[in-house]
DNA sequence: GCCAACGTTGGC
DNA sequence: GCCAACGTTGGC
């Protein structure tokens, strides 16, 4: 199983909407390096669920990976922001995971307490600049980031 | 294939 | 609003 970190801007689709839905399509990846580590993803993976653009950004929950290998369908909806004209229903270009709700943590592991915790080697998230928003958790981060958000 | 221009993400 | 980082596009 492995673990991974997900960003959302909580202000679009937050750890409240999970929370409330359940599961959710983790769709609108347009980036070709965030698409493929989607692609590695396998059922039962851990997600930290991460708030972007938020005051302040940090891990707020965690997901668990449900469906792998879906075609993200707002490429081919014209209404959607992700539509992309250059897709075509043969050959999607996009493909999603299906994400369920495991846990909100009680407090936000913020960017600022991450970075005292952590190098940019053992959690590219606090990379100054870093803009990917699917990225991948080492196993020795995971169970480190596990004891921060879950003290005993 | 190179590179300049441009667009997006996301922290501050 | 600014800026760092970096992906994408298109001319050549």
């Amino acid at each position: 199983m492995a673990h991974w970190l997900m960003k959302s801007e909580p202000d679009v689709y937050g750890i409240d909407h999970l929370e409330r839905e359940g599961t959710t399509l983790w769709d609108g990846i347009r980036n070709y390096q965030a698409r493929n580590y989607m692609r590695t993803m396998a059922i039962g993976d851990r997600a930290f669920f991460y708030h972007s653009n938020a005051k302040p950004p940090g891990i707020i929950g965690l997901m668990q990976v449900v469906t792998t290998g879906l075609v993200d369908p707002s490429q081919f909806d014209p209404a959607s922001k992700y539509f992309d004209r250059a897709s075509k229903p043969e050959a999607p270009r996009w493909d999603c995971v299906r994400l369920g709700f495991l846990e909100r943590f009680d407090a936000l592991l913020s960017l600022e307490q991450l970075r005292q915790e952590f190098s940019a080697d053992d959690l590219p998230v606090v990379r100054q600049g870093n803009r990917l928003s699917i990225l991948p958790v080492s196993e020795a981060s995971a169970q480190r980031l596990l004891a921060l958000l879950k003290p005993a």
